[in-house]
DNA sequence: GTGAAAGCGCTAACAT
DNA sequence: ATGTTAGCGCTTTCAC
């Protein structure tokens, strides 16, 4: 495992550097012998171009960042999944990256890539992000970026994202013709365009079902269990009587089922709930939890894709796409009252 | 957001390069006023030194590649927030690869390593590795290197494990002392030390208690919930009545629960089952699943300070340290007959 | 058809 | 105290 360089190649062969880096690029000007030589003795060594000093060269690396708030969520590991299987085909490699949901952070992720010479960015932005400027400073060094899920409109660039408007609606909607009246949605944090999405489709679906909307019944929780479970305790214990839970996202719903247990309370028949953004073993909680399922995998295609594209010919991306992937409901007994 | 170099703030200041890196530097044979003219334009134009040149330079990175089966996993996820915990702190950046299980990943993964010049590996190896030689050979090239929880024995390095004799011998004894008498192990592949050791610990406790061992109640899965469904399946449905289970995986132990559930039978009452490496999750089972926990964050943390510590001081590092960390019973009502 | 030289951004001998 | 030069590994003019 030494390093083999092309000096290596070149002293051996007794040519010289150019010769040999022209032999491996199979220029038209190098003798078919030459070339011949350069190349067994390359393969013999095992040669491979130094990415380092390429990139140096070139300014570019094969390699694509991913900045998502956190890996542990199955969410975000599938979209990784998606992102490698297609980036991986194309050869590039993927660096992910971690906001832990923290603007500085993320701050910190971005400068890395571009120091980096990273040749693109698939970022989902951090709950705590609220100024946009180190994405847009990137943008407009034309640096190629594209947003998926947690999108941020400001910026002129592709998205993925789920129709979070129509997969909240549905939710909704679900627990309405399960006979819930008294709908309370724990929505995420407000800054995120996701979370202000889920909200209106919730509040959408109450409207067209004529039920009024009382204020009292919309808590805004970080994607954090710990705090669903709280904003939920408290609720369950205020003086207004609801039967039904819209959660805004996996890590919430958590917070609430383990709630609603810890209450005595029984699901579905007391409280229905439903969660966003399915969790592979979610069928096996008690009772198994309702989701919103959204295409995870295929949304990591979608956006590498979409950047893959942007990186190679940037030409072509003129237009740009909003891919706006549907969502699924999956019906579980912690909503299916009559099954 | 343009990339500023030593060359600007020459060109500005009239002066050479070499006494910009100086002062930069803060090299004692600057004068002070140039230092004080340097640091101050720098600071205004927002200089940082070019990180690949300087790879191309040192030949490191300021980098530490970790690989890991599947970040899906909790088990790697929560590993890895402890390695970035320590290697934040000490200014490094961790690079996330995955391996998934599969032999020729890990060793595209390592030479993409060895080729960027990150600065050292901590790696848990793929399920289908048999042949070690990439390792030996990153090892050989003096290049720091350490193992967690899935350890190679025969690469002469830090290692931090778990000690899952003791944890598969707690939980078998457990089992026993619930009661049960027909105990299954669906273990995991072979190949691995962690399986085989798991497996030991529980032969051993069956000897301890004098419960003859039924080798056809041994059964080797892979770490795929799929797989353990249908071993375990197959399992229930055979001649032999059973009334406990010992999985040696978090996803093993999924399929188990599963298997049970759908062949309609109750746990703990006719089937007692306890996983090993906990999810955070696994308490909102029906019913909740037991587990043997394992230190995760702090063996991230103890992976990342030795790997540091080899990679800033080699030779301190004449001693081989071999990390073996506490594992802990979490006893839930998968397991639990008389709570 | 092949070699010499410059340069990507930076640092460290080697001058002065 | 500061400038000049070489070199990390590679590609690409520019020569011949």
């Amino acid at each position: 495992m030494k390093k083999i360089t092309i000096k290596d190649i070149a002293r051996e062969l007794n040519i010289s550097t150019s010769t040999v880096s022209r032999a491996l690029r199979d220029s038209y000007e190098i003798g078919a012998e030459t070339k011949k030589r350069v190349l067994e003795l390359a393969q013999q060594l095992d040669y491979t171009p130094d990415p380092v000093a390429l990139s140096l060269l070139n300014s570019h690396s094969n390699d694509i960042g991913v900045i998502v708030p956190d890996i542990a969520n199955p969410f975000f590991a599938t979209v990784i999944a998606g992102i490698e299987d297609v980036a991986f085909a194309q050869g590039y490699h993927v660096v992910i990256y971690q906001s832990h949901d923290s603007y500085e952070r993320e701050v910190l992720n971005v400068k890395h890539i571009f120091n980096r010479r990273k040749d693109g960015l698939l970022v989902s932005v951090a709950a705590n992000t609220h100024d946009y400027s180190h994405f847009k400073d990137l943008h407009d060094a034309g640096f190629p970026l594209v947003f998926f899920d947690r999108i941020c409109e400001e910026i002129d660039t592709h998205k993925v994202s789920v129709d979070d408007f129509e997969g909240a609606y549905n939710a909704a909607e679900h627990l309405i013709q399960q006979g819930c009246r008294s709908i309370a949605h724990i929505s995420g944090p407000q800054n995120l365009l996701i979370s202000r999405r889920r909200l209106h489709g919730y509040r959408a679906a109450l409207m067209d079902y004529k039920i009024p909307i009382n204020e009292d019944l919309i808590l805004a929780s970080d994607f954090d269990a710990e705090h669903s479970l709280l904003l939920t305790r408290r609720l369950l214990q205020g003086n207004i009587k609801i039967d039904g839970i819209c959660a805004s996202a996996n890590s919430i719903a958590i917070g609430c089922h383990a709630a609603i247990v810890e209450a005595g309370l029984s699901m579905p028949q007391d409280i229905a709930l439903i969660g966003f953004s399915d969790l592979p073993l979610a069928g096996l909680f008690n009772p198994p939890l309702s989701t919103v399922s959204q295409p995870a995998f295929e949304m990591g295609r979608s956006a590498a894709k979409l950047l893959i594209n942007l990186i190679k010919k940037p030409e072509d991306n003129k237009m740009l796409i909003s891919n706006v992937l549907k969502t699924s409901l999956i019906v579980r007994k912690s909503s299916l009252r009559n099954g």
